[in-house]
DNA sequence: CATCTGACGACCG
DNA sequence: GCGGTCGCCAGAT
């Protein structure tokens, strides 16, 4: 399991909408599950584009710490995202990835 | 090699 | 709902 997978799945969380740690372990069956997903996102190379606020624990907890904990908070605000105290709606914000890193493979036409 | 830590998560009181 | 514990794994020391 490369990081590279992680950031790519991230990439792909549509503006608004936030998904956890957890989710992404599962999608892409990254062995440690959801702890290594964090541990690859503290260590996320910035300037990439990679949406890592939309990131969150699971039921929508908002667990980084500071200083990053408020930027996310800006930032999720910024695109629509309300969030009443250290928790998202997840019911509403919610996004599942429900399918797997997009691998670069040829797809396979049968 | 032994230990500790951490942007997690499930459980339990 | 809150805080503590434990299992998990990768890096750092």
């Amino acid at each position: 399991m490369a990081w590279n997978e992680i950031y790519r799945l991230v990439k792909r969380i549509p503006r608004g909408r936030v998904t956890t740690y957890g989710e992404i372990a599962r999608a892409l069956r990254v062995r440690g599950g959801a702890r290594v997903v964090g541990y690859a996102m503290a260590g996320c190379p910035n300037g990439q584009g990679i949406p890592w606020h939309r990131v969150v624990g699971a039921g929508g907890r908002l667990i980084i710490r500071e200083p990053y904990g408020s930027l996310q908070r800006r930032m999720l605000g910024g695109e629509g995202v309300d969030i009443p105290g250290t928790r998202i709606n997840y019911k509403r914000y919610g996004w599942s990835p429900s399918r797997k890193a997009p691998t670069k493979k040829k797809p396979r036409r049968h």
